[in-house]
DNA sequence: CACGTGTTGTTGTTGTTATAACAACATTTA
DNA sequence: TAAATGTTGTTATAACAACAACAACACGTG
Protein backbone atom coordinates (compact mmCIF):
# COMPACT_ATOMS: atom_id res chain seq x y z
CA UNK A 1 0.00 0.00 0.00
CA UNK A 2 1.49 3.33 -0.97
CA UNK A 3 1.66 6.06 1.62
CA UNK A 4 -0.80 8.02 -0.49
CA UNK A 5 -3.45 5.33 -0.71
CA UNK A 6 -3.13 4.12 2.88
CA UNK A 7 -4.79 7.12 4.44
CA UNK A 8 -6.21 8.62 1.29
CA UNK A 9 -9.85 8.19 2.18
CA UNK A 10 -9.15 9.54 5.65
CA UNK A 11 -7.14 12.53 4.49
CA UNK A 12 -9.81 13.47 1.99
CA UNK A 13 -12.38 13.40 4.77
CA UNK A 14 -10.13 15.62 6.85
CA UNK A 15 -9.68 18.08 4.03
CA UNK A 16 -13.41 18.11 3.44
CA UNK A 17 -14.01 19.15 7.00
CA UNK A 18 -11.47 21.90 6.38
CA UNK A 19 -13.72 23.12 3.59
CA UNK A 20 -12.36 21.47 0.45
CA UNK A 21 -14.31 19.34 -2.00
CA UNK A 22 -13.13 15.87 -3.01
CA UNK A 23 -11.57 17.18 -6.22
CA UNK A 24 -9.90 20.08 -4.49
CA UNK A 25 -8.40 17.65 -2.00
CA UNK A 26 -7.23 15.29 -4.74
CA UNK A 27 -5.62 18.07 -6.74
CA UNK A 28 -3.94 19.57 -3.70
CA UNK A 29 -2.57 16.17 -2.71
CA UNK A 30 -1.39 15.58 -6.27
CA UNK A 31 0.47 18.88 -6.24
CA UNK A 32 2.18 17.96 -2.98
CA UNK A 33 3.68 14.94 -4.69
CA UNK A 34 5.63 17.04 -7.16
CA UNK A 35 7.52 20.29 -7.27
CA UNK A 36 5.12 21.68 -9.83
CA UNK A 37 2.80 20.45 -12.55
CA UNK A 38 0.66 21.51 -15.48
CA UNK A 39 -3.07 20.91 -15.51
CA UNK A 40 -2.57 17.78 -17.61
CA UNK A 41 0.07 16.40 -15.27
CA UNK A 42 -2.23 17.06 -12.35
CA UNK A 43 -4.93 15.15 -14.19
CA UNK A 44 -2.60 12.17 -14.57
CA UNK A 45 -1.41 12.17 -10.97
CA UNK A 46 -4.79 12.78 -9.37
CA UNK A 47 -7.12 10.88 -11.77
CA UNK A 48 -9.38 13.92 -11.67
CA UNK A 49 -10.94 14.44 -15.13
CA UNK A 50 -8.77 16.83 -17.08
CA UNK A 51 -11.61 19.22 -17.80
CA UNK A 52 -12.45 19.40 -14.11
CA UNK A 53 -8.89 20.25 -13.14
CA UNK A 54 -9.14 23.83 -14.40
CA UNK A 55 -12.07 25.05 -12.31
CA UNK A 56 -10.69 23.18 -9.31
CA UNK A 57 -7.36 24.97 -9.71
CA UNK A 58 -9.24 28.27 -9.83
CA UNK A 59 -10.92 27.45 -6.55
CA UNK A 60 -7.68 26.37 -4.90
CA UNK A 61 -6.13 29.59 -6.07
CA UNK A 62 -8.96 31.59 -4.53
CA UNK A 63 -8.42 29.67 -1.32
CA UNK A 64 -4.75 30.65 -1.48
CA UNK A 65 -3.49 27.09 -1.38
CA UNK A 66 -1.44 27.07 -4.59
CA UNK A 67 0.87 29.29 -6.60
CA UNK A 68 0.66 29.71 -10.35
CA UNK A 69 3.57 30.12 -12.71
CA UNK A 70 3.45 32.61 -15.56
CA UNK A 71 4.26 30.20 -18.35
CA UNK A 72 2.46 28.38 -21.13
CA UNK A 73 1.21 25.98 -20.20
CA UNK A 74 0.66 27.34 -16.71
CA UNK A 75 2.41 25.44 -13.99
CA UNK A 76 1.01 25.06 -10.51
CA UNK A 77 2.62 24.33 -7.15
CA UNK A 78 1.09 23.61 -3.77
CA UNK A 79 1.91 25.51 -0.64
CA UNK A 80 3.46 23.24 1.96
CA UNK A 81 0.97 21.22 4.03
CA UNK A 82 1.82 23.24 7.13
CA UNK A 83 1.08 26.50 5.37
CA UNK A 84 -1.98 25.13 3.60
CA UNK A 85 -3.58 23.70 6.72
CA UNK A 86 -2.78 26.90 8.59
CA UNK A 87 -4.53 28.97 5.91
CA UNK A 88 -7.61 26.75 5.98
CA UNK A 89 -7.70 26.72 9.76
CA UNK A 90 -7.40 30.48 10.02
CA UNK A 91 -10.51 30.86 7.86
CA UNK A 92 -12.38 28.42 10.05
CA UNK A 93 -11.16 29.98 13.26
CA UNK A 94 -12.38 33.34 12.08
CA UNK A 95 -15.78 31.80 11.38
CA UNK A 96 -15.75 30.10 14.76
CA UNK A 97 -15.02 33.38 16.52
CA UNK A 98 -17.82 35.12 14.63
CA UNK A 99 -20.23 32.28 15.35
CA UNK A 100 -19.34 32.34 19.03
CA UNK A 101 -19.99 36.04 19.21
CA UNK A 102 -23.30 36.09 17.35
CA UNK A 103 -24.60 32.96 19.06
CA UNK A 104 -23.66 34.31 22.48
CA UNK A 105 -25.70 37.41 21.76
CA UNK A 106 -28.67 35.24 20.86
CA UNK A 107 -28.11 33.08 23.91
CA UNK A 108 -27.97 36.02 26.30
CA UNK A 109 -31.30 37.32 25.02
CA UNK A 110 -33.03 33.99 25.19
CA UNK A 111 -36.59 33.92 26.38
CA UNK A 112 -36.25 33.14 30.06
CA UNK A 113 -39.92 33.17 30.97
CA UNK A 114 -40.15 29.52 30.08
CA UNK A 115 -40.85 26.80 32.54
CA UNK A 116 -37.63 25.94 34.27
CA UNK A 117 -35.98 22.66 33.49
CA UNK A 118 -36.35 21.49 37.04
CA UNK A 119 -39.08 18.96 36.40
CA UNK A 120 -37.17 17.09 33.75
CA UNK A 121 -34.63 14.35 33.49
CA UNK A 122 -31.90 15.21 31.03
CA UNK A 123 -29.64 12.96 29.03
CA UNK A 124 -26.03 14.06 28.73
CA UNK A 125 -24.15 12.38 25.89
CA UNK A 126 -20.43 11.87 25.69
CA UNK A 127 -17.75 11.67 28.32
CA UNK A 128 -16.62 15.26 27.77
CA UNK A 129 -20.11 16.65 28.30
CA UNK A 130 -20.50 14.50 31.39
CA UNK A 131 -17.25 15.77 32.85
CA UNK A 132 -18.38 19.29 32.05
CA UNK A 133 -21.74 18.82 33.75
CA UNK A 134 -20.11 17.19 36.75
CA UNK A 135 -17.74 20.11 37.07
CA UNK A 136 -20.64 22.51 36.74
CA UNK A 137 -22.78 21.06 39.51
CA UNK A 138 -19.87 20.50 41.91
CA UNK A 139 -18.74 24.07 41.40
CA UNK A 140 -22.23 25.30 42.25
CA UNK A 141 -22.41 23.19 45.40
CA UNK A 142 -23.76 25.01 48.44
CA UNK A 143 -23.34 22.71 51.42
CA UNK A 144 -22.72 19.11 50.37
CA UNK A 145 -21.55 16.84 47.60
CA UNK A 146 -22.02 13.10 47.72
CA UNK A 147 -20.33 10.89 45.16
CA UNK A 148 -20.25 7.21 44.40
CA UNK A 149 -18.08 6.65 41.38
CA UNK A 150 -15.64 4.51 39.51
CA UNK A 151 -12.13 5.90 40.07
CA UNK A 152 -11.83 6.95 36.44
CA UNK A 153 -14.69 9.42 36.90
CA UNK A 154 -12.73 11.22 39.59
CA UNK A 155 -10.15 12.72 37.27
CA UNK A 156 -7.32 14.90 38.54
CA UNK A 157 -9.29 17.99 37.50
CA UNK A 158 -12.37 16.85 39.40
CA UNK A 159 -10.25 16.04 42.40
CA UNK A 160 -8.68 19.46 42.38
CA UNK A 161 -12.13 20.99 42.14
CA UNK A 162 -13.37 18.84 45.04
CA UNK A 163 -10.47 19.97 47.19
CA UNK A 164 -11.37 23.57 46.48
CA UNK A 165 -15.08 23.11 47.14
CA UNK A 166 -14.32 21.18 50.34
CA UNK A 167 -13.51 24.54 51.93
CA UNK A 168 -17.18 25.45 52.04
CA UNK A 169 -19.07 22.18 51.58
CA UNK A 170 -19.08 18.72 53.07
CA UNK A 171 -17.85 16.15 50.57
CA UNK A 172 -18.34 12.40 50.81
CA UNK A 173 -16.94 9.95 48.30
CA UNK A 174 -17.27 6.20 47.82
CA UNK A 175 -14.98 4.61 45.28
CA UNK A 176 -12.83 1.53 44.58
CA UNK A 177 -9.44 3.04 44.98
CA UNK A 178 -7.84 6.35 45.82
CA UNK A 179 -4.55 7.39 44.28
CA UNK A 180 -2.28 9.18 46.73
CA UNK A 181 -3.30 8.91 50.36
CA UNK A 182 -3.91 12.63 50.82
CA UNK A 183 -7.64 13.01 51.23
CA UNK A 184 -7.57 16.52 52.63
CA UNK A 185 -10.97 17.55 53.91
CA UNK A 186 -12.73 14.90 51.86
CA UNK A 187 -14.43 11.98 53.53
CA UNK A 188 -13.47 9.03 51.35
CA UNK A 189 -14.68 5.46 51.73
CA UNK A 190 -12.95 2.77 49.73
CA UNK A 191 -14.67 -0.48 48.89
CA UNK A 192 -13.27 -3.06 46.50
CA UNK A 193 -15.59 -4.47 43.90
CA UNK A 194 -15.65 -8.19 44.74
CA UNK A 195 -16.61 -7.71 48.35
CA UNK A 196 -20.04 -6.53 47.36
CA UNK A 197 -22.86 -8.63 48.82
CA UNK A 198 -24.95 -10.54 46.33
CA UNK A 199 -28.10 -8.55 47.05
CA UNK A 200 -26.33 -5.41 45.84
CA UNK A 201 -25.19 -7.02 42.60
CA UNK A 202 -26.85 -4.50 40.35
CA UNK A 203 -24.85 -1.83 42.12
CA UNK A 204 -21.79 -3.08 40.28
CA UNK A 205 -23.17 -1.78 37.04
CA UNK A 206 -23.87 1.55 38.62
CA UNK A 207 -20.36 1.61 40.00
CA UNK A 208 -19.00 1.35 36.47
CA UNK A 209 -20.28 4.88 36.25
CA UNK A 210 -21.36 6.76 39.31
CA UNK A 211 -23.79 8.99 41.15
CA UNK A 212 -23.23 12.54 42.22
CA UNK A 213 -25.73 14.26 44.50
CA UNK A 214 -25.30 17.95 45.21
CA UNK A 215 -27.13 19.78 48.01
CA UNK A 216 -29.70 16.98 47.97
CA UNK A 217 -31.23 18.91 45.10
CA UNK A 218 -29.46 17.84 41.92
CA UNK A 219 -28.36 14.42 40.77
CA UNK A 220 -26.06 13.29 37.99
CA UNK A 221 -26.21 9.56 37.30
CA UNK A 222 -23.42 8.33 35.07
CA UNK A 223 -24.23 5.16 33.15
CA UNK A 224 -21.19 3.32 31.86
CA UNK A 225 -17.96 4.93 30.80
CA UNK A 226 -17.27 3.28 27.47
CA UNK A 227 -15.49 6.41 26.40
CA UNK A 228 -17.50 6.81 23.23
CA UNK A 229 -21.17 6.44 24.05
CA UNK A 230 -21.24 7.22 27.73
CA UNK A 231 -24.56 8.63 28.87
CA UNK A 232 -25.53 10.38 32.06
CA UNK A 233 -28.86 11.43 33.49
CA UNK A 234 -29.23 14.75 35.19
CA UNK A 235 -32.24 15.93 37.14
CA UNK A 236 -33.46 18.26 39.82
CA UNK A 237 -36.80 16.47 40.03
CA UNK A 238 -37.74 15.80 43.65
CA UNK A 239 -38.73 12.16 43.10
CA UNK A 240 -35.63 11.43 41.08
CA UNK A 241 -33.39 12.97 43.69
CA UNK A 242 -35.14 11.11 46.50
CA UNK A 243 -34.82 7.80 44.71
CA UNK A 244 -31.10 8.13 44.12
CA UNK A 245 -30.55 9.62 47.51
CA UNK A 246 -32.01 6.48 49.09
CA UNK A 247 -30.01 4.35 46.67
CA UNK A 248 -26.91 6.28 47.66
CA UNK A 249 -27.54 5.85 51.37
CA UNK A 250 -27.96 2.13 50.88
CA UNK A 251 -24.54 1.82 49.35
CA UNK A 252 -22.86 4.23 51.72
CA UNK A 253 -24.24 2.46 54.78
CA UNK A 254 -22.69 -0.72 53.50
CA UNK A 255 -19.47 1.06 52.57
CA UNK A 256 -19.12 2.55 56.02
CA UNK A 257 -19.30 -0.87 57.70
CA UNK A 258 -15.82 -1.87 58.85
CA UNK A 259 -14.42 -4.70 56.71
CA UNK B 1 -33.82 44.37 12.68
CA UNK B 2 -33.68 41.82 15.43
CA UNK B 3 -30.31 40.60 16.67
CA UNK B 4 -31.19 37.19 15.32
CA UNK B 5 -32.00 38.29 11.78
CA UNK B 6 -29.21 40.85 11.48
CA UNK B 7 -26.39 38.33 11.26
CA UNK B 8 -28.46 35.25 10.63
CA UNK B 9 -27.21 34.59 7.12
CA UNK B 10 -23.66 35.17 8.29
CA UNK B 11 -23.91 32.98 11.35
CA UNK B 12 -25.39 30.16 9.30
CA UNK B 13 -22.44 30.41 6.91
CA UNK B 14 -20.09 30.28 9.88
CA UNK B 15 -21.81 27.24 11.32
CA UNK B 16 -21.70 25.58 7.91
CA UNK B 17 -17.95 25.96 7.79
CA UNK B 18 -17.91 24.38 11.24
CA UNK B 19 -19.62 21.36 9.70
CA UNK B 20 -23.33 21.96 10.25
CA UNK B 21 -26.05 21.98 7.59
CA UNK B 22 -28.48 24.86 7.23
CA UNK B 23 -31.17 23.03 9.21
CA UNK B 24 -28.77 21.97 11.92
CA UNK B 25 -27.69 25.56 12.28
CA UNK B 26 -31.28 26.83 12.37
CA UNK B 27 -32.32 24.29 14.99
CA UNK B 28 -29.26 24.95 17.14
CA UNK B 29 -29.89 28.70 16.98
CA UNK B 30 -33.55 28.14 17.81
CA UNK B 31 -32.59 26.12 20.88
CA UNK B 32 -30.28 28.88 22.05
CA UNK B 33 -33.24 31.23 22.16
CA UNK B 34 -35.02 29.18 24.81
CA UNK B 35 -34.21 27.16 27.88
CA UNK B 36 -35.60 24.02 26.27
CA UNK B 37 -38.12 23.05 23.64
CA UNK B 38 -40.02 20.14 22.13
CA UNK B 39 -39.66 19.23 18.49
CA UNK B 40 -42.82 21.13 17.64
CA UNK B 41 -41.69 24.24 19.49
CA UNK B 42 -38.39 24.06 17.67
CA UNK B 43 -40.32 23.87 14.41
CA UNK B 44 -42.20 27.04 15.33
CA UNK B 45 -39.13 28.99 16.41
CA UNK B 46 -36.87 27.89 13.59
CA UNK B 47 -39.36 27.59 10.69
CA UNK B 48 -37.73 24.26 9.86
CA UNK B 49 -40.44 21.82 8.67
CA UNK B 50 -41.63 19.81 11.64
CA UNK B 51 -40.88 16.49 9.98
CA UNK B 52 -37.33 17.57 9.30
CA UNK B 53 -36.73 18.61 12.88
CA UNK B 54 -36.48 15.04 14.14
CA UNK B 55 -33.61 13.79 11.97
CA UNK B 56 -31.83 17.11 12.46
CA UNK B 57 -32.09 16.70 16.24
CA UNK B 58 -30.62 13.21 15.87
CA UNK B 59 -27.66 14.63 14.00
CA UNK B 60 -27.13 17.41 16.52
CA UNK B 61 -27.24 14.83 19.26
CA UNK B 62 -24.59 12.76 17.49
CA UNK B 63 -22.49 15.90 17.21
CA UNK B 64 -22.90 16.39 20.96
CA UNK B 65 -24.38 19.86 20.65
CA UNK B 66 -27.65 19.30 22.51
CA UNK B 67 -29.04 17.49 25.54
CA UNK B 68 -32.26 15.51 25.52
CA UNK B 69 -34.75 15.28 28.33
CA UNK B 70 -36.39 12.00 29.28
CA UNK B 71 -39.97 13.09 28.99
CA UNK B 72 -42.91 12.79 26.63
CA UNK B 73 -42.74 14.68 24.50
CA UNK B 74 -38.96 14.81 24.53
CA UNK B 75 -37.48 18.17 25.34
CA UNK B 76 -34.22 19.41 23.91
CA UNK B 77 -31.73 22.02 25.07
CA UNK B 78 -28.67 23.45 23.39
CA UNK B 79 -25.24 23.47 24.91
CA UNK B 80 -24.00 27.02 25.38
CA UNK B 81 -22.44 28.63 22.30
CA UNK B 82 -19.00 28.56 23.90
CA UNK B 83 -19.25 24.83 24.58
CA UNK B 84 -20.84 24.09 21.22
CA UNK B 85 -18.29 25.97 19.19
CA UNK B 86 -15.50 24.40 21.22
CA UNK B 87 -16.85 20.92 20.47
CA UNK B 88 -17.11 21.60 16.76
CA UNK B 89 -13.66 23.18 16.67
CA UNK B 90 -12.06 20.28 18.48
CA UNK B 91 -13.37 17.92 15.82
CA UNK B 92 -11.98 20.12 13.10
CA UNK B 93 -8.66 20.61 14.84
CA UNK B 94 -8.27 16.88 15.14
CA UNK B 95 -8.91 16.59 11.40
CA UNK B 96 -6.48 19.41 10.72
CA UNK B 97 -3.77 17.69 12.74
CA UNK B 98 -4.35 14.41 10.91
CA UNK B 99 -4.36 16.16 7.55
CA UNK B 100 -1.15 17.97 8.38
CA UNK B 101 0.53 14.73 9.32
CA UNK B 102 -0.58 12.67 6.34
CA UNK B 103 0.03 15.48 3.87
CA UNK B 104 3.48 16.13 5.28
CA UNK B 105 4.34 12.48 4.71
CA UNK B 106 3.21 12.79 1.11
CA UNK B 107 5.07 16.05 0.72
CA UNK B 108 8.35 14.66 2.05
CA UNK B 109 8.21 11.77 -0.40
CA UNK B 110 7.41 13.96 -3.35
CA UNK B 111 9.02 13.18 -6.65
CA UNK B 112 12.01 15.50 -6.74
CA UNK B 113 13.48 14.45 -10.07
CA UNK B 114 11.38 17.04 -11.76
CA UNK B 115 12.67 20.07 -13.51
CA UNK B 116 13.41 22.74 -10.98
CA UNK B 117 11.25 25.80 -10.89
CA UNK B 118 14.11 28.10 -11.76
CA UNK B 119 12.99 28.93 -15.27
CA UNK B 120 9.56 30.06 -14.25
CA UNK B 121 7.81 33.14 -13.05
CA UNK B 122 5.45 32.41 -10.17
CA UNK B 123 2.38 34.26 -9.04
CA UNK B 124 1.93 34.60 -5.32
CA UNK B 125 -1.60 35.49 -4.27
CA UNK B 126 -2.63 37.24 -1.10
CA UNK B 127 -0.79 39.51 1.26
CA UNK B 128 -0.04 36.74 3.77
CA UNK B 129 1.55 34.52 1.16
CA UNK B 130 3.57 37.47 -0.13
CA UNK B 131 4.84 38.26 3.35
CA UNK B 132 5.71 34.60 3.77
CA UNK B 133 7.61 34.44 0.51
CA UNK B 134 9.41 37.68 1.28
CA UNK B 135 10.45 36.30 4.65
CA UNK B 136 11.59 33.09 2.99
CA UNK B 137 13.88 34.67 0.43
CA UNK B 138 15.33 37.24 2.81
CA UNK B 139 16.09 34.51 5.32
CA UNK B 140 17.91 32.55 2.65
CA UNK B 141 19.97 35.57 1.56
CA UNK B 142 23.67 34.87 1.05
CA UNK B 143 25.38 38.19 0.46
CA UNK B 144 22.93 40.92 -0.44
CA UNK B 145 19.32 42.06 -0.28
CA UNK B 146 18.03 45.01 -2.25
CA UNK B 147 14.59 46.38 -1.61
CA UNK B 148 12.42 49.12 -3.03
CA UNK B 149 9.12 49.10 -1.24
CA UNK B 150 6.19 50.99 0.12
CA UNK B 151 6.65 51.39 3.89
CA UNK B 152 3.73 49.09 4.65
CA UNK B 153 5.58 46.19 3.04
CA UNK B 154 8.40 46.57 5.52
CA UNK B 155 6.46 45.31 8.53
CA UNK B 156 8.00 45.12 12.00
CA UNK B 157 8.60 41.40 11.47
CA UNK B 158 10.37 41.98 8.17
CA UNK B 159 12.41 44.75 9.74
CA UNK B 160 13.49 42.51 12.59
CA UNK B 161 14.44 39.86 10.06
CA UNK B 162 16.42 42.38 8.02
CA UNK B 163 18.34 43.47 11.10
CA UNK B 164 19.29 39.85 11.77
CA UNK B 165 20.29 39.14 8.19
CA UNK B 166 22.30 42.37 8.06
CA UNK B 167 24.94 40.60 10.14
CA UNK B 168 26.03 38.52 7.18
CA UNK B 169 24.60 40.30 4.13
CA UNK B 170 24.61 43.78 2.67
CA UNK B 171 21.14 45.28 2.77
CA UNK B 172 19.95 48.26 0.79
CA UNK B 173 16.47 49.76 1.08
CA UNK B 174 14.63 52.53 -0.77
CA UNK B 175 11.32 53.62 0.70
CA UNK B 176 9.14 56.67 1.41
CA UNK B 177 9.53 56.86 5.12
CA UNK B 178 11.32 55.09 7.93
CA UNK B 179 9.79 54.81 11.37
CA UNK B 180 12.35 55.26 14.13
CA UNK B 181 15.69 56.64 13.09
CA UNK B 182 17.67 53.55 14.04
CA UNK B 183 18.79 51.98 10.79
CA UNK B 184 21.43 49.68 12.25
CA UNK B 185 23.56 48.11 9.57
CA UNK B 186 20.95 48.77 6.90
CA UNK B 187 21.59 51.25 4.13
CA UNK B 188 18.31 53.11 3.84
CA UNK B 189 17.44 55.75 1.27
CA UNK B 190 14.31 57.77 1.77
CA UNK B 191 12.56 59.46 -1.11
CA UNK B 192 9.16 61.09 -0.85
CA UNK B 193 6.64 60.33 -3.51
CA UNK B 194 5.96 63.75 -5.05
CA UNK B 195 9.60 64.50 -5.71
CA UNK B 196 9.73 61.83 -8.34
CA UNK B 197 10.75 63.15 -11.78
CA UNK B 198 8.13 62.90 -14.49
CA UNK B 199 10.09 60.40 -16.55
CA UNK B 200 9.89 57.91 -13.66
CA UNK B 201 6.14 58.33 -13.28
CA UNK B 202 5.35 54.67 -13.76
CA UNK B 203 7.66 53.93 -10.84
CA UNK B 204 4.99 55.33 -8.56
CA UNK B 205 2.79 52.37 -9.27
CA UNK B 206 5.61 50.01 -8.54
CA UNK B 207 6.29 51.84 -5.31
CA UNK B 208 2.75 51.07 -4.18
CA UNK B 209 4.15 47.55 -3.92
CA UNK B 210 7.84 46.88 -4.16
CA UNK B 211 10.77 44.93 -5.50
CA UNK B 212 13.05 42.66 -3.52
CA UNK B 213 16.20 41.27 -5.14
CA UNK B 214 18.25 38.70 -3.24
CA UNK B 215 21.81 37.72 -4.18
CA UNK B 216 21.12 39.05 -7.68
CA UNK B 217 19.52 35.66 -8.24
CA UNK B 218 15.91 35.85 -7.04
CA UNK B 219 13.34 38.58 -7.43
CA UNK B 220 10.00 39.18 -5.77
CA UNK B 221 7.93 41.89 -7.42
CA UNK B 222 4.96 43.01 -5.36
CA UNK B 223 2.12 44.51 -7.37
CA UNK B 224 -0.25 46.62 -5.32
CA UNK B 225 -1.12 46.02 -1.70
CA UNK B 226 -4.90 46.24 -1.74
CA UNK B 227 -4.96 43.85 1.18
CA UNK B 228 -7.32 41.42 -0.49
CA UNK B 229 -6.12 40.67 -3.98
CA UNK B 230 -2.48 41.59 -3.77
CA UNK B 231 -0.34 39.66 -6.22
CA UNK B 232 3.41 39.24 -6.41
CA UNK B 233 5.68 37.73 -9.05
CA UNK B 234 8.59 35.61 -8.03
CA UNK B 235 11.33 34.33 -10.28
CA UNK B 236 14.86 33.08 -10.46
CA UNK B 237 14.91 33.38 -14.24
CA UNK B 238 18.08 35.13 -15.42
CA UNK B 239 16.30 37.50 -17.80
CA UNK B 240 13.67 38.42 -15.28
CA UNK B 241 16.26 39.11 -12.62
CA UNK B 242 18.36 41.18 -15.01
CA UNK B 243 15.36 43.27 -16.05
CA UNK B 244 14.34 44.14 -12.52
CA UNK B 245 17.92 44.58 -11.44
CA UNK B 246 18.34 47.29 -14.06
CA UNK B 247 15.00 48.76 -13.08
CA UNK B 248 16.12 48.75 -9.49
CA UNK B 249 19.41 50.47 -10.29
CA UNK B 250 17.60 53.19 -12.19
CA UNK B 251 15.51 54.05 -9.17
CA UNK B 252 18.32 53.73 -6.68
CA UNK B 253 20.63 55.98 -8.71
CA UNK B 254 17.98 58.62 -8.60
CA UNK B 255 17.30 57.97 -4.93
CA UNK B 256 20.96 58.36 -4.02
CA UNK B 257 21.13 61.80 -5.61
CA UNK B 258 21.21 64.44 -2.88
CA UNK B 259 17.98 66.40 -2.77
C1' DC C 1 -64.01 2.29 28.99
C1' DA C 2 -64.61 3.27 24.33
C1' DC C 3 -64.13 7.15 21.45
C1' DG C 4 -62.71 11.30 19.10
C1' DT C 5 -59.24 14.81 18.89
C1' DG C 6 -54.97 16.76 18.73
C1' DT C 7 -50.17 16.12 19.19
C1' DT C 8 -45.91 13.39 18.56
C1' DG C 9 -42.94 10.80 16.04
C1' DT C 10 -41.95 8.14 11.59
C1' DT C 11 -41.70 7.15 6.75
C1' DG C 12 -41.47 7.94 1.98
C1' DT C 13 -41.62 11.09 -2.04
C1' DT C 14 -40.23 15.09 -4.52
C1' DG C 15 -37.57 19.37 -5.46
C1' DT C 16 -33.23 21.69 -5.33
C1' DT C 17 -28.47 22.53 -5.15
C1' DA C 18 -23.52 21.62 -5.37
C1' DT C 19 -20.34 18.52 -6.78
C1' DA C 20 -18.68 15.03 -9.96
C1' DA C 21 -17.93 13.22 -14.51
C1' DC C 22 -17.85 13.62 -19.22
C1' DA C 23 -18.07 15.09 -24.16
C1' DA C 24 -17.27 18.33 -27.53
C1' DC C 25 -15.04 22.21 -29.14
C1' DA C 26 -11.90 26.20 -29.52
C1' DT C 27 -7.14 27.70 -29.01
C1' DT C 28 -2.42 27.58 -28.88
C1' DT C 29 2.27 25.59 -29.66
C1' DA C 30 5.53 23.02 -32.07
C1' DT D 1 -1.66 19.94 -38.99
C1' DA D 2 -0.98 17.10 -35.07
C1' DA D 3 -0.79 17.28 -30.21
C1' DA D 4 -1.59 19.38 -26.20
C1' DT D 5 -3.95 23.20 -23.71
C1' DG D 6 -7.74 25.55 -22.21
C1' DT D 7 -12.98 26.37 -22.38
C1' DT D 8 -17.81 25.47 -22.46
C1' DG D 9 -21.91 23.08 -21.78
C1' DT D 10 -24.45 18.85 -20.59
C1' DT D 11 -25.53 14.98 -17.83
C1' DA D 12 -25.15 12.12 -13.44
C1' DT D 13 -25.18 11.74 -8.62
C1' DA D 14 -25.58 12.54 -3.84
C1' DA D 15 -26.67 15.31 -0.02
C1' DC D 16 -29.81 18.37 1.59
C1' DA D 17 -34.30 20.70 1.85
C1' DA D 18 -39.32 20.61 1.83
C1' DC D 19 -43.46 18.38 2.15
C1' DA D 20 -47.36 14.99 2.50
C1' DA D 21 -49.23 11.19 4.62
C1' DC D 22 -49.64 8.08 8.27
C1' DA D 23 -49.05 5.43 12.60
C1' DA D 24 -48.63 5.80 17.62
C1' DC D 25 -49.85 7.95 21.57
C1' DA D 26 -51.86 10.88 25.28
C1' DC D 27 -55.91 12.99 27.01
C1' DG D 28 -60.33 14.59 27.94
C1' DT D 29 -65.26 13.48 27.47
C1' DG D 30 -69.57 11.16 26.97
Amino acid sequence: MTPASSGSARVIECLKSLGLTKYEALVYIALLKVVSATASEIHEISTVPRASVYPVLDQLQEKRLISVARSTPKRFAALSPEEGVAIMMSRIERDAADAREILSAIHRERISHEQSSEELIWNVYGIENIQRKLTEIITAAGHDVRIIAHPQIISPEIRELLDAVAERADIEIVTHQWEGGNKGKLRVYIKKHPEMPRELDHVKDMMAGGICIVDNRRVLVILGTGNEDAVALFSETEGFVRFFSRYYNLIVDWAKKPE
